[in-house]
RNA sequence: GCGCGGUUAGUCUAGUGGUAGGACUGUACCUUGCCAAGGUACAAGCAUGGGUUCAAAUCCCGUACCGCGCACCA
């Protein structure tokens, strides 16, 4: 019983969308290759992702292009290093390294194995006492190492200098966000995308294309200054409706964009900007929009740093709901984890923490006490102390901490203004002022300090930007489109395949048929075909088997219109141009056909 | 990783130890003149390694791959 699954898989490999790769040496698991159709069809849905992401999109965006091999430090600074991992052991006897829960699980270890920490592992290699499987001693083992499950390769011959395949584009965004920042001219908000592959070394891929070893992503990264989380063409797409599985409930509701974001339930506004672009891009990709929603992740289920996250996810006859695109407003965290980690001395790296414009007319006037010459003879040891307590007790402080600035030179901080202090007078003190530091009241006779007035001047607010992420599954997509598109039935009394791919993607656009063979038909069907390549269509060329049988193999990979030629073509310059999904023929020029198909095509 | 099931032409499938069969698809020619018509011919297969046996697609063991369950899972 081929369900739709078995079906989808049976005819991509059929028509040369998709083979399992090297199959001629007994294959690899969780490695696919594109077909001749399938690498048009990807080429094309991933221009019309470019499409809709960057060309059409207000938001600055950009697209970049980073190398896969990535050097260990990066991915320490993003955390996978930690979280890729098993754990090993090596035989103190012959130092052939195993699988630390393999070898308990043998050792008659009940339980799962693989959920074991180290310590726990360790304990149990010294309990039980196992042989190593390589020289059969029972010699002991080294504590349990953390084994990555990243695809580990070198950088350089024999350097030592360890590289990983990156498991998600998006690394290579944040590690040259210092440069992007520049490129747009050091404003917020701006895009960078990048389309490429991604390595994960998967313990036990699964799913067809749904758990890929090496897999095609389209990642955008889109930065925000974190008090503006906002889009200026909202109300564009405010009215657009969708299905939100909040984790409130995990039901269903059907609102709009403007709605899910005025109710609360998604974060803020440029997030359901976001939702709504990508909705738009996978219904225009030929995603069926009853089988989509937008998923929020549940809260243990979210990542620490993740101030809300949202899955878009399709339904599969088989395996259900699945995830194919992730939008994440990741905050701040990969940007602080490069400061963090690309620092010196524990410091944040300079070059990830932004100045951005002020807000205007936040400027302002007022006193704050400073130390005189006699200040620190009569203070003596409280007199630091007694300075700060001055300063933080201050007018200007307060003034300064009810508008949100932070006026301490010395702080720590991801985010502070950076503000000009200008003194424009000076006077003395006419009374004493006591001030609580060290633990007592000081009093500071009103000899030793002067009454400062500060013009502040905001100019600017360093910050780590914020970045909202929407990272798209290319091939979890596909299969998507596959699936949906996908309509079997019968057609006089004989099984029939549709595949009703959306005419953006359709790896060929336009079949042309010569009727029959004869009468010079075929030359003229390649005359237009030739016509209509150099218009920039894709096309195809069938002269074989009757024209139903044409039609019907068109019709199986999502061909949205044949052009057949006929003898009246030889007369009356015109073909037969037969529409996919309603059969409806219509007589075109053939004069005005390339002129004809751009405006079907758009 | 563990467990269960599977693997025969491009696809689907028959085949309980004795020459691997069919359907569909494909190609060529004839035919056909707008929705998988017909004829003739051709091409194409037992995942892989080992074992048992006079003889293995078939029985046994290992491996790879596929599917499912469990585990794992930015």
């Amino acid at each position: 019983m081929a369900d739709k699954t078995d079906q989808v898989m049976e005819l991509a490999k059929r028509r040369g969308f998709l083979w399992p790769s090297f199959e001629v040496y007994g294959g690899a698991a969780g490695f696919y290759d594109y077909g001749p159709l399938g690498a048009t069809m990807k080429k094309r849905f991933e221009d019309l992702w470019r499409h809709v992401f960057v060309k059409t999109e207000h938001t600055p965006m950009a697209e970049i292009f980073c190398p896969r091999v990535t050097p260990e430090p990066v991915l320490v600074a993003s955390g996978h290093v930690g979280e890729f991992t098993d754990l090993l052991v090596t035989c103190l006897a012959c130092k052939a390294p195993t699988r630390a829960d393999h070898l308990v699980t043998a050792a008659g270890y009940k339980g799962n194995a693989g959920a074991l920490k180290a310590p726990d592992i360790d304990a149990q290699l010294a309990a039980l006492k196992p042989k190593c499987p390589s020289c059969a001693k029972a010699a002991g083992f080294t504590p349990a190492v953390k084994q990555n499950l990243m695809n580990a390769t070198e950088i350089g011959p024999g350097s030592g200098r360890v590289g990983y395949l990156r498991p998600e584009t998006a690394q290579g965004i944040f590690t040259d966000f210092p440069l992007l920042f520049r490129h747009f001219r050091e404003r917020l908000p701006f895009g960078v995308v990048q389309l490429g592959g991604s390595n994960r070394n998967e313990i036990s891929p699964r799913q067809g294309m749904l758990r890929l070893r090496e897999f095609s992503m389209m990642e955008a990264e889109v930065f925000y200054d974190p008090g503006k989380k906002t889009h200026p063409r909202f109300s564009e797409v405010a009215s657009r409706t969708a299905t939100f599985v909040p984790n409130a409930d995990e039901k269903d509701h059907h609102l709009t964009f403007g709605q899910a974001v005025a109710s609360g339930m998604v974060a803020n506004e440029a997030l359901a900007y976001w939702l709504a672009r990508t909705q738009e891009f996978l219904l225009a990709a030929g995603m069926d929009p009853k089988r989509l929603h937008f998923r929020q992740h549940l809260k243990d289920e979210m990542a620490h740093y993740a101030a809300d996250c949202w899955d878009a996810e399709f339904h599969s006859d088989r395996y259900g709901w699945v995830e194919c695109v992730g939008i994440a407003d990741r905050g701040s965290y990969d940007l602080t984890q490069h400061a963090k980690h690309s620092g010196k001395d524990g410091k944040l790296n300079p070059e990830f923490t932004r100045v951005i414009a002020a807000t205007p007319g936040i400027a302002f006037t007022a006193t704050v006490p400073v130390p005189a010459k006699p200040f620190f003879p009569t203070l003596k040891q409280d007199a630091r102390a007694a300075e700060a307590a001055m300063w933080e007790g201050s007018a200007y402080a307060q003034e300064a901490a009810r508008r949100g600035l932070d006026t301490a030179k010395w702080a720590e901080r991801n985010e502070r203004y950076l503000i000009t202090e200008k003194e424009v007078r000076r006077e003395p003190a006419t009374a004493p002022l006591t001030v609580q530091a060290n633990g007592k009241d000081i009093i500071v006779p009103a000899s030793a300090y002067e009454i400062a007035t500060l013009d502040v001047t905001v100019q600017g607010k360093r910050i780590l930007p914020c970045v909202i992420e929407p990272s798209f599954g290319v091939d979890r997509i596909l299969y998507a489109l596959w699936e949906h598109g996908l309509e079997t039935g019968e057609k006089n009394g004989e099984a029939y395949t549709r595949l009703k791919l959306s005419p953006k993607v359709a790896p060929i656009q336009v079949a042309i048929l010569p009727l029959t063979n004869k009468d010079g038909l075929p030359a003229k069907a390649e005359e237009i075909e030739w016509t209509l390549r150099a218009a920039g269509f894709l096309t195809d060329n069938d002269d074989s088997g009757s024209i139903g049988r044409r039609y019907a193999r068109q019709d199986e990979v999502g061909t949205p219109f044949c052009v057949t030629v006929d003898n009246d073509t030889l007369k009356d310059q015109a073909v037969t141009v037969r529409n996919r999904d309603t059969g409806a023929q219509d007589r075109i020029a053939v004069r005005g056909l390339a002129e004809h198909f751009r405006a079907v095509f758009g």
